[in-house]
DNA sequence: CCAGACGTTGTT
DNA sequence: GTCTGG
DNA sequence: CCAGACGTTGTT
DNA sequence: GTCTGG
């Protein structure tokens, strides 16, 4: 799955690599993005600018502003048909703006974090939803989710779901108007799949610690000298 | 029909 | 809003 | 994802 | 154990 993810890079060097702009909108370098967060996308509706949204899709019939913490991520194999995601997956389709994301590993009773990137850190796309909601008050609120395939065999040790990340000549096609749910399923069955990693501390626990330490590698517990 | 859910992950 | 369970 | 709270009454 | 907040 995906629970956390970084994008350790400035503005300029995003609007570059997605041909799109921020406008209003100012991100500073994170490297610890946590669920309920606010996090870069590029929307089909607006293919040109660099957003902020919520990252836990607030479907547009919700009541409740919390139902966005369960829906950080969506199933690609079940996405056309679930409730939930359904309108989103036609209508509202997003690039999510990531350099890495982690992964914990779970060994007995110990959870070991661990960095997973593309080359050497490299800004990629994960594939995305978003939604529009209106609040009580009537206040609008734009969030989005990510989208989770099999992992790649390299890192199912780590765990066994991944986010989709996009091919780059995917990208562009993935937030097209008119792009039929039949093509945009054959996009989520071809990510990237060259992925590399590290452990890392277990600093990037706790979402308070979004410092560049935690981009460190670190030796993992229990190694070397594992005799167990 | 109405009521209630609407999600993912891993249970080492 | 739409689907599932009762 | 992980960390941390998880309750009520009544108000110094 | 389960939910909320980050």
């Amino acid at each position: 799955m995906c629970g956390r993810f970084s994008i350790t890079k400035e503005e300029e060097e995003l609007e570059k690599r997605f041909a799109a702009r921020f406008y209003s909108e100012v991100l500073e370098k994170r490297y610890n993005i946590a669920p309920s967060q606010e996090s870069a996308v590029i929307t089909n509706k607006e293919p040109n600018s660099i957003q902020l949204f919520r990252w836990g899709l607030v479907p547009f019939w919700a009541k409740d502003v919390k139902i966005g913490y369960k829906m950080i991520n969506a199933r690609s194999e079940t996405i056309a048909e679930k409730p939930a995601f359904k309108y989103a997956f036609e209508k509202r389709r997003c690039l999510v703006i990531a350099d890495g994301f982690y992964e914990w590993q779970k060994k007995g009773k110990i959870k070991i974090p661990h960095r997973i990137m593309i080359g050497d850190s490299e800004l990629v796309a994960f594939a995305g939803l978003w939604e529009n909601w209106k609040d009580e008050k009537g206040d609008w609120l734009q969030s989005f989710t990510i989208i989770t395939t099999d992992a790649v065999p390299r890192i199912h040790h780590l765990h066994d779901r991944m986010p989709v990340i996009l091919r780059r000549e995917d990208e562009k096609k993935w937030i097209e108007e008119e792009l039929d749910a039949e093509e945009a399923k054959n996009i989520l069955q071809r990510p990237q799949t060259d992925l590399n990693f590290y452990p890392v501390s277990p600093l990037v626990n706790s979402p308070a610690n979004d410092v560049a330490e935690i981009l460190e590698r670190v030796e993992p517990p229990g190694e070397p000298g594992e005799l167990f």
